[in-house]
DNA sequence: ACGCCGCGTATTTTT
DNA sequence: TACGCGGCGT
């Protein structure tokens, strides 16, 4: 408790009534938190069992439990739940198997597979589609609701929506058919079962017997219907959270759930945490002016003792390469003088697409940086491909995962044999890897096709036996020489080296899979499997030494970051706000993303915009964000624009400088 | 099975 | 501009 300010410590020790904490930007709400559960433990002799706290990130729940390891010491900490949500409701599910009508085994579908689902469904019905990727869209938002495809029906304004909710049926449809679940269903099915069966709902209340929630502002309908069920009568919790920091509406969640949970619960007490330890105090104020302009159910005022510091500065640049070229000798200089490290730096911006003319920069100056974002490490082609064969071993009701490699490595199995298949099996009613085996297929496929899917089945059958009995990470091993996918992959990548970094992915999927069963050899392999899909190992691999790398990330991967010095980029209206926000008129979460990437900087903040941009391919001008209307004051000092040298002048001085740090750097 | 062409689209992203 | 996807031809 040494070294808490005394509203922090007002809420590691509030007991009994439930607790709010609205937690500022750079606050310590992380610390609260973990030094709650540290409490719960050693002063109020809570077991460590009986104690869940949820984040939504892997990388959150991570941090979480290193920082609690170390406060609560060996045993008492036995039994802990940190998670995100999937996670819990992921064990929720596995526990409650029968209950919701699935089979063991079942397979988790990720949004590429629902994806592909909705694609396949909208083929056969054949009704003029639309596009799948929109359907999937809306159809998680009702998820998100708690809507069931009849609700969704019911409510349904127009045709599309209509149309979208039959989909959704036939949707829910094929995944239980699948004996699958979706990331939303990971959520939404714990809910829909403990509506259904207080006695289950009971059985988990006395299991959980304190909950936290982290970042609760992002909690869409279902995760705040869960974290009531779970309350119970017990009404023991903590949440913390920051409607300032709400930037994630767009996908469901429910700021407004912020509010309701003082009407539901009249009792809730609520702690503010207003000074921050982040930023020197011209950086709060200058956020504090800008998001003064938002609406507020909850005032706060954020503060800090860490001084003035260094005036905001805001540019105006010519056009997006001159913005690039600026920021990038903007870093060199300051990294020049005042010494440190290129991972004190950051370039924040509304869109990935922004990202690529520093990137060039970067690069031109022969300055290492990392790159947030892309795509996550179980997007990636080898990697799904691998989890699809260890889903099928488990769960062979998979028809995604048996469509994804019933030809990779090339058995010859065309479109044209699957789709008799597919044809067949609907008919039967099966799935497609049992329609392989049914004696009646012949009627539809014969020959070579015939053969060739049956020899495909047996093969599956066969690994999936042993995946049963034997020590399983050898089976996967096994599995893999079998079909000589090292070879595969080095007969379909066009270099060596691409084909050696696919490789290393999959044995690092391999050694995650070993470590999790060297830590509990009873789990199953669709168990493993399931925890992994929820797990991002580039997260984990990415945090290998970046300290000397500029961060070049968007400002809704910034959230819950800090940096020394940010550049907040592209502060243009149509950028920030987005067009689309305009359009739709939700500009007060664009304000909420400013606002997070101004309260990412620890000492100095320098915000841009351009005069002119290249959009699309073509030169648009562009006029300042009226976020910098709203955040001027004292401590912002705007350059550029009018008060800017003439060009030639600024040029040389440019130029001058370069050649001059370029000397010193080759030195 | 593969590759080429033309079309449409174009935030933010985690699990 | 740029990329991905579907359609079509080889």
């Amino acid at each position: 408790m040494s070294g808490m300010n005394p509203r922090q410590r007002e809420a590691v020790r509030h007991f009994g009534t439930p607790l709010l904490v609205l937690a500022g930007a750079g606050s310590g709400k992380t610390r609260v938190i973990t030094q709650k559960i540290a409490h719960l433990v050693d002063d109020r002799r809570m077991e460590a069992r009986h104690i869940a706290a949820v984040t939504f990130t892997n990388k959150a729940a991570r941090e979480m439990a290193e920082r609690v390891g170390k406060l609560v010491k060996g045993k008492s900490a036995r039994g802990l739940t940190i998670s995100t949500f999937h996670t819990l409701g992921l064990n929720i599910i596995r526990r409650e198997l029968k209950a919701l009508g699935y089979k063991p085994g079942f397979s988790i579908f990720d949004a590429q597979d629902a994806e592909a689902l909705l694609k396949d469904l909208l083929r056969h019905g054949k009704q003029d589609d639309g596009v799948a990727s929109t359907h999937q869209w809306r159809i998680s938002h009702w998820k998100n609701a708690l809507l069931s495809p009849e609700q969704a029906l019911a409510q349904a304004e127009d045709e599309l929506d209509q149309r979208t909710a039959l989909l959704y049926a036939d949707y829910q449809r094929s995944l239980k058919a699948y004996n699958a679940v979706d990331f939303d269903d990971l959520i939404q099915l714990p809910v829909r079962l403990f509506l259904d069966h207080p006695e289950t709902l009971d059985k988990w209340r006395d299991r959980i017997r304190y909950l936290l929630v982290d970042e609760y502002q992002d909690t869409n309908g279902a995760q705040y219907e869960l974290v009531r069920q779970l309350a119970g009568m017990r009404r023991a919790f903590t949440v913390v959270g920051d409607d300032d920091q709400s930037i994630y509406a767009w996908r469901g969640a429910r700021p407004e759930n912020l509010a309701k949970l003082k009407e539901d619960f009249p009792d809730l007490e609520l702690i503010k945490l207003e000074q921050n330890y982040r930023s020197s105090s011209r950086i709060l104020k200058t956020a504090n002016r800008l998001i003064a302009n938002n609406p507020h159910v909850f005032e706060k005022r954020l503060w800090s003792e860490l001084g003035p510091g260094d005036p905001i500065r805001v540019r105006e640049c010519n056009n997006d390469q001159h913005e690039a070229q600026w920021v990038v000798s903007e870093i060199m200089n300051s990294k020049f003088i005042r010494g440190g490290r290129y991972g004190d730096y950051a370039i924040l911006y509304r869109g990935n697409h922004q990202a690529r003319l520093f990137e060039a920069e970067l690069r031109n100056h022969n300055i290492p940086y990392f790159l947030s974002g892309g795509q996550s490490f179980f997007a990636r082609a080898e990697v799904k491909d691998v989890m699809s064969y260890l889903r099928l071993l488990a769960n062979p009701d998979d028809d995604a995962a048996f469509l994804r490699v019933v030809n990779v490595p090339r058995r010859e199995i065309g479109a044209t044999t699957l789709e008799k298949l597919a044809g067949h099996a609907s008919q039967r009613g099966v799935t497609l890897l049992a329609a392989c085996s049914d004696l009646g297929l012949e009627q539809s496929l014969s020959g070579k096709g015939l053969k060739r899917l049956r020899d495909f089945a047996e093969w599956v059958g066969e690994f999936h036996r042993r995946a049963e009995q034997d020590h399983t990470v050898d089976t996967v091993r096994a599995m893999l020489r079998d079909i000589d996918y090292e070879g595969w992959l080095r007969d379909k990548s066009s270099d060596k080296k691409v084909a050696e970094r696919r490789m290393k992915n999959v044995l690092e999927l391999v050694d995650w899979l070993d470590n999790l069963h060297k830590k509990d050899p009873d789990r199953t392999l669709a168990d493993m499997v399931n925890h992994l899909a929820l797990q991002d190992i580039l997260d984990q691999q990415n945090e290998e030494d970046t300290s000397e790398q500029v961060r070049l990330m968007t400002l809704h991967s910034a959230k819950g970051l800090e940096f020394p010095h940010v550049f907040l980029v592209g502060m243009e209206e149509e950028i920030i706000p987005h067009r689309t926000s305009i359009d739709e008129d939700n500009i007060e979460e664009e304000r909420r993303l400013a606002y997070v990437g101004i309260t990412r900087a620890q000492r100095t903040l320098t915000i841009t915009h351009c005069a002119k941009r290249k959009r699309y391919g073509e030169v648009v001008s562009c006029d300042p964000s009226r976020f910098l209307d709203e955040l001027q004051g004292e401590e912002v000092q705007f350059e550029g624009g009018k008060t800017k040298p003439p060009p030639e002048e600024q040029k040389r001085r440019g130029q001058a400088h370069l050649a001059g740090l370029k000397a010193m750097l080759e030195e």
